[in-house]
DNA sequence: TATTAGCACTCTCATCCATAGAGTGCTAAT
DNA sequence: ATTAGCACTCTATGGATGAGAGTGCTAATA
């Protein structure tokens, strides 16, 4: 466990402020001038000298300034590091873009993405509340003429997902009406993951005496269900890429992108939702691409409706104090659109 | 007009050929070997001082080789290129990933852009057969409870657009019925642009002789006619921008990516579908940004079911034959495919 | 014992050659 | 009309050089 003197704290907050404002390795002589003590550059070398023997620290090469080691950033962000009071502006800006009307929560949580990137100029995710917990509250099969018929299947937070097939013969609405009250009966009220899980044993023998085959309908069944129980991921400001990254490096650049493309790789970056507010630096991310970022992931509650989860990927000198205030205000936000969303479903 | 002797079309074509293979001007020398006439580099060096007095090639420096001009291009595609017969593994590819079953018409044309631009390795972009023609087969509004209802419309070309609405009180289907029998008395059959048009006039009149208050419902009908009379625009092989653009400017890069995501400034650029394919060279292209680039774009006709569009966009230095050949054997391909599928809700 | 002034040392970065290599245009000969 | 020969131009590469920034160490100081 590493302890610093309060001087030495200091210089390493100085040390992160600077390089993460400027970009340049900081050097004793501009401390010097900004630090409240009145010390000589040559102590101050001294100092440094103590935290680069603690591993905080590191040169770029022999004879360069300072700056800041994945330890460095992560005792700073853990010991020093207080959040910043979210700006006022950053605050209406999030208010008012969740403040209109929507009809479905991933337009929430899609929006949420893209005001975040654009708040924080990083590249930002967002997943929804799970939905494995939500419960189906009603399934209906609407015949659409020309050999289609859709298949739309209702949740108790009023999540509704929806899928059309092309069949073989047209149906009418009485041949589909079994099916349906089968639903009804058994099923609703039921987990989605419940539901899912009785789809590989149950529902097929059940269905067996309302169907004479149930094939078909079981695929359409299955499909729009496993549909609204997948989890969904939102990327936010893929642009801003362009901003915090390497700009000598084209390659890691275009990996970075088609990372962004590929869901379920970052579903495991981001890791299921946890506790608070998360902050992983550089190589403590999973993730070999991006051990040269860091990743800020915050869980947001909606009580009985389950968790999702917000994250900021940027660069490691990342302005952490900001970031962390901005990622605490957008999720009490984000919880309370949402809560007031399910409400209205609620009765 | 310009008219070039046998030999200056053979160096202009071979000129184009190295350059697109190599990525570096031509030399005299090198050319002497290629070629079949047995002249000296001096020969060579004449002929292309008399190719660059027409504004056919250009000098990247005061001593260095030749590349194509926009102009060199220009005459090279017009006179001197043939079309290159498909390569039967590409054609194998097409077939392959179109034959697969599909439920929408989208799914056919996004995915269609996929395989174009992994054919390629550059970006393309689909249009879908102009839906605005289409014919309303079919509107549906179908109560889900918990104050949502979804509406459904259905076109004869099968094409199915959903949308669900929040809406103050939960609606029963015996409230909902005289609007769908007006529906279907009044507008069935009638193409989708005649629809939108009467919406602003005659049928909120008619309207208000079946409902009380049919405000609500006009903004519903509206916005799932819209959305499905709005043309849809594709794009795949973004990250393939990284193999074609100078990768020294990453501004360049960021401004492109940003023009991927506006599918309002693509579709000018790309124009409204016209006859068999056409390729634009450089600042022939009407957007700015893409002046560096080259843009074949082909239509595809589908019969009474209207047209569609595909699209690539590459380097000026492209090898254009090939990529002619191969457009042409998508645009048959992609065609038959969609006639196949049509045919399906013809009857 | 902690601090500091002074100095030798190291590394980066930009600038400035020098040179090899590729290619051209021109001239005079064929 | 073609070609050999040559002077010339431009690029790309690889040192060499010097200014600037910063460090570590030593010896003196409070």
């Amino acid at each position: 466990m590493i302890t610093l003197t309060e001087r030495q704290s200091l210089i390493l907050k100085a040390i992160v402020r600077d390089y993460t404002e400027g970009g340049n390795p900081v050097g004793s002589k501009s401390l010097v001038q900004e630090l409240p003590m009145k010390v000589s550059s040559a102590t101050i070398r001294n100092e440094m000298a103590r935290l680069e023997d603690l591993g905080l620290i590191v040169k770029t090469h022999l004879s360069s300034g300072r700056i800041p080691s994945i330890r460095g950033y992560r005792y700073y962000v853990d010991h020093i590091l207080k959040p910043e009071k979210v700006d006022s502006r950053d605050l209406k800006v999030i208010q008012h873009s969740l403040g209109g009307e929507f009809h479905k929560i991933d337009e929430i949580v899609a929006q949420s993405a893209d005001i975040l990137s654009q708040l924080t100029s990083y590249t930002t995710f967002t997943l929804r509340p799970e939905l494995k917990d939500s419960r189906l509250s009603g399934f209906r099969l609407v015949p659409l003429g020309n050999h289609q018929v859709m298949a739309i299947l209702v949740t108790n937070n009023g999540d509704v997902e929806n899928q059309t097939f092309t069949i073989p013969n047209d149906l009418s609405g009485d041949e589909l009406e079994p099916v349906v009250r089968f639903i009804d009966d058994q099923l609703i009220g039921l987990p989605l993951q419940d539901v899912l899980r009785k789809l590989q044993h149950e529902i097929p023998l059940k269905l067996a005496k309302y169907l004479q085959d149930p094939d078909g309908f079981l695929d359409i069944f299955g499909s729009v269900l496993s549909k609204a129980a997948s989890e969904r991921f939102y990327v936010g400001g893929k642009l801003n890429l362009f901003n915090y990254t390497d700009q000598n490096d084209p390659k890691e650049l275009q990996s970075l992108y088609s990372l962004l493309d590929q869901t379920d790789s970052l579903a495991n970056v981001i890791g299921p939702p946890g506790q608070h507010i998360q902050v992983r630096i550089g190589n403590e991310i999973t993730n070999d691409l991006l051990k040269n970022y860091s990743l800020i992931t915050a869980t947001y509650d909606v009580d009985q409706h389950g968790k999702g989860m917000i994250a900021i990927l940027g660069p490691t000198a990342m302005p952490y104090s900001r970031m962390i205030g901005l990622m605490g205000a957008f999720q009490r936000e984000l919880a309370r659109k949402l809560l007031d969303y399910y409400r209205y479903f609620d009765e």
